[in-house]
RNA sequence: GCCGGAGUAGCUCAGUCGGUUAGAGCAGCGGAAUCAUAAUCCGCGUGUCGGGGGUUCGAGUCCCUCCUCCGGCACCA
C-alpha cells in the first residue's frame, strides 16, 4: 500500500521558523508511522521560488532571483536533518525538470480547452512589476511595500484559468467525499467559498520574466500559484534518477498544509487537477498556528512579517530535536490554533519527558540490572497489565488515519502513566527483599521491560532518537507496528546501558 | 453585514447516538514509598458546563435568542 505525504513547499523570501518546522514534523510523524506499518512511503518537502516577490528582493540586493533562491533554499535544506525529518526528496521549483512537467500538465489544461486570453486590469506599481489586490493598496492608490509611490491603472493580456466551469464537479467533490479536507470547520470555510460562486483566474503575467514559461506563448510565465501547487505531482517524475514514480504514489495520500492557503489547496488545486484530466488527492489537512505567548499573556501569530519569530535551533540547542518534536504536537492540538511558550515547553520537559517517561525507563533499567543481573526475565507478562495495552496499536493507528497526531500522543501517554503505576502496585524492591516472591518480581521486571518496549516503539514518529537509545538499551531494534502489541516480543534479552534521555535542565 | 467555528475546574483541554454523583493533565494542599534523572504513587474540586428561554421522564449534549472571542467572505505569497 501506497502513502504520499506532502508538505507545503515554503517560499524562499524569508528565513525557516519554528511554522516552518511544526508543519514538517507533523508530516514527518505520519510518514515514519506508516513506515512502521510496513507500507510504500513517499514523503515531499520543498522550496516554492518563482513570483514576484523573490524577484524584487533580489533585485533590491543585486542579485539574480536565481541565485536569491539558491541561498535561501540551503536554509530550508539544511533545517531539515536538525529536526530530523526523513523527507524523501526535496523539490525546488526552480529545478529546469520541474518547469518541464510544469509545461506538459499545463499544456492539457490549454488543450482540454479549460483556458482563454483576456484583458486584466487593475492596479499597477512599476516597482513592484505587478498588480496590485484590493488589500494591497494604500491611501490614495499607493503602493504598500514602496510606500508612497503611486500606483498606475493598467490592463495587460493574460491568460485565464477557468474556475468558474469547475463549480459544480467541487460541489460533488465535497459532497462525495466529507474528509477531503480536514478538519470539519475548514471543509466548511471551503464549500462556503465554492458556494460563493466561483470566478475565473488569471493564470499568466506578462511584465514578469521569474517563473514556468508559458509554453503556448512563452512571453508569459506562469502566476506562482499554478507552478507552486503542482510540485506535488511533478515531483514524482524526477525525484528518483532514472525512474518515474508517479504512477506509484499519485494521487497524493495527504496534503498537510496551514489555513493560510487552504483556498488554493482546497479549490484551485482540485479544480486545476480535474482540468489537466489527473486523479485528485485524497485528503487535505489543515492545521493551525503556534501561537507566541509574549510577556504580557497575550498571544501573537508567529509569522515572517510580526518578526517575532521563536527560533527552532535555539530551542533545539536547550532542549533536544525530541523534545522539540514531542512539545509541538503535544501541547497544542493539531489542527487547532494554540499557544506556545518557553515556559509550558519547559514543564512539558521536566514532568513528561524527563520525570514520567525518561525516569521510568531509568528506574526499570536500574531494577533489571540489580536485581536480575541486566537479564528481562523471560516469562509471561503480566495479565493485569495487558488489559490496559489492548487495542492500543489500532487505537493510535486509527487516529493517526485521521491525522490526529496529539490524540494519538496523549492515548501513548497515558500507557507510560500506567507503568509508573504499574511500579507502584508491585513494588519490586519490595518483592526482592523476599525470595518466595522470585517470580512476581520476574513477572513485574518483564512486565515493565516489554510496556516500555510499546509506548517506545509507537512513540518512535514523535521521537525517534530517544526511541532508537531506549529499544537499543533493552537490546531490541525492531520498529514494526505489529511488534507494538504488549507481549509481542519474548523476554530474555539483556540490557545495556542507557543514557540520560532528557537530562534536566538548571 | 453574511457564513462558519468556539465559550466546560485557577490554567490547558476531553466529553461519542441526549441518560446514572460532568472528567483528564498541570498548578495547589496533605500523605505514602525509596527502585529511579528528589524522579514516583495515593487522597483532596459546592465547576450557575457564556446568559436567558424552550423540547424531553431526563440536556454540557437538541431548538430559539442574546453576549463575547476567533476565522472566512477570492487572485499577498
Amino acid at each position: 500500500m501506497a502513502f504520499y505525504v506532502t508538505t507545503p513547499i515554503y517560499y524562499v523570501n524569508a528565513a525557516p521558523h519554528l511554522g516552518h518546522a511544526y508543519t514538517t514534523i507533523g508530516a514527518d510523524i505520519l510518514a515514519r508511522h506508516h513506515r512502521q506499518r510496513g507500507e510504500d512511503v513517499f514523503f515531499l518537502t520543498g522550496t516554492d521560488e518563482h513570483g514576484e516577490p523573490v524577484a524584487r528582493v533580489a533585485e533590491s540586493q543585486g542579485i539574480t532571483p536565481k541565485e536569491l533562491a539558491d541561498r535561501n533554499a540551503q536554509r530550508f535544506l539544511d533545517l531539515l536533518p536538525r529536526i530530523n525529518v526523513s523527507n524523501d526528496f526535496f523539490i525546488r521549483t526552480s529545478d529546469p525538470r520541474h518547469k518541464r512537467r510544469v509545461q506538459e500538465v499545463m499544456q492539457r489544461v490549454h488543450d482540454n480547452g479549460h483556458v482563454y486570453k483576456d484583458l486584466y486590469e487593475g492596479l499597477y506599481c512599476p516597482k513592484c512589476a505587478d498588480f496590485k489586490s484590493e488589500g494591497e493598496i494604500g491611501e490614495g492608490n499607493t503602493c504598500l511595500i514602496h510606500v508612497g509611490t503611486p500606483l498606475d491603472r493598467e490592463h495587460e493580456e493574460n491568460w485565464f484559468f477557468r474556475l468558474s466551469s469547475f463549480e459544480q464537479p467541487l460541489k460533488e467533490l465535497y459532497a462525495q467525499q466529507p474528509d477531503f479536507v480536514a478538519p470539519r470547520s475548514r471543509y466548511n470555510e471551503a464549500l462556503a467559498f465554492i458556494n460563493g460562486g466561483l470566478q475565473d483566474v488569471s493564470l499568466s503575467r506578462a511584465k514578469l520574466t521569474w517563473g514556468v514559461e508559458v509554453p503556448w506563448d512563452p512571453a508569459h510565465v506562469f502566476y506562482v500559484w499554478f507552478d507552486a501547487l503542482l510540485n506535488y505531482y511533478t515531483a514524482l517524475s524526477f525525484a528518483r534518477d532514472g525512474e518515474d514514480l508517479t504512477d506509484r504514489f499519485w494521487p497524493a495520500s495527504l496534503h498537510i498544509l496551514g489555513k493560510d492557503i487552504l483556498k488554493f489547496h482546497a479549490v484551485f488545486w482540485p479544480a486545476l487537477l480535474m482540468a489537466a484530466g489527473l486523479p485528485l488527492p485524497r485528503r487535505e489537512l489543515i492545521h493551525g498556528y503556534l501561537l507566541m505567548r509574549d510577556a504580557a499573556g497575550g498571544e501573537s501569530k508567529m509569522s515572517k512579517s510580526l518578526g517575532n519569530v521563536l527560533d527552532p535551533f535555539e530551542v533545539m540547542d536547550a532542549f533536544g530535536t525530541d523534545a522539540l518534536r514531542y512539545y509541538c504536537f503535544r501541547e497544542v492540538s493539531f489542527g487547532q490554533d494554540g499557544g506556545v511558550s518557553t515556559t509550558t515547553f519547559g514543564e512539558r520537559y521536566e514532568s513528561e519527558l524527563a520525570n514520567d517517561y525518561g525516569n521510568l525507563a531509568s528506574r526499570t533499567l536500574a531494577m533489571i540490572g540489580r536485581y536480575r543481573a541486566g537479564r528481562v526475565p523471560d516469562v509471561d507478562v503480566d495479565a493485569a497489565l495487558s488489559g490496559d495495552f489492548e487495542g492500543l496499536v489500532d487505537e493510535v493507528s486509527a487516529l493517526l488515519d485521521r491525522a490526529e497526531i496529539t490524540q494519538a500522543l496523549e492515548r501513548i501517554w497515558q500507557r507510560v502513566r500506567r507503568l509508573n503505576r504499574y511500579v507502584e502496585e508491585r513494588a519490586p524492591w519490595r518483592l526482592a527483599k523476599d525470595d518466595s516472591q522470585a517470580a512476581a518480581l520476574d513477572t513485574t521486571l518483564r512486565s515493565l521491560a516489554e510496556g516500555i518496549r510499546v509506548v517506545t516503539v509507537l512513540l518512535h514518529p514523535y521521537m525517534p532518537e530517544t526511541a532508537a537509545k531506549l529499544l537499543s538499551a533493552l537490546g531490541e531494534d525492531g520498529l514494526a507496528l505489529e511488534s507494538a502489541s504488549f507481549g509481542a516480543r519474548a523476554g530474555g534479552r539483556t540490557v545495556g546501558e542507557l543514557p540520560q534521555l532528557f537530562p534536566k535542565l538548571q
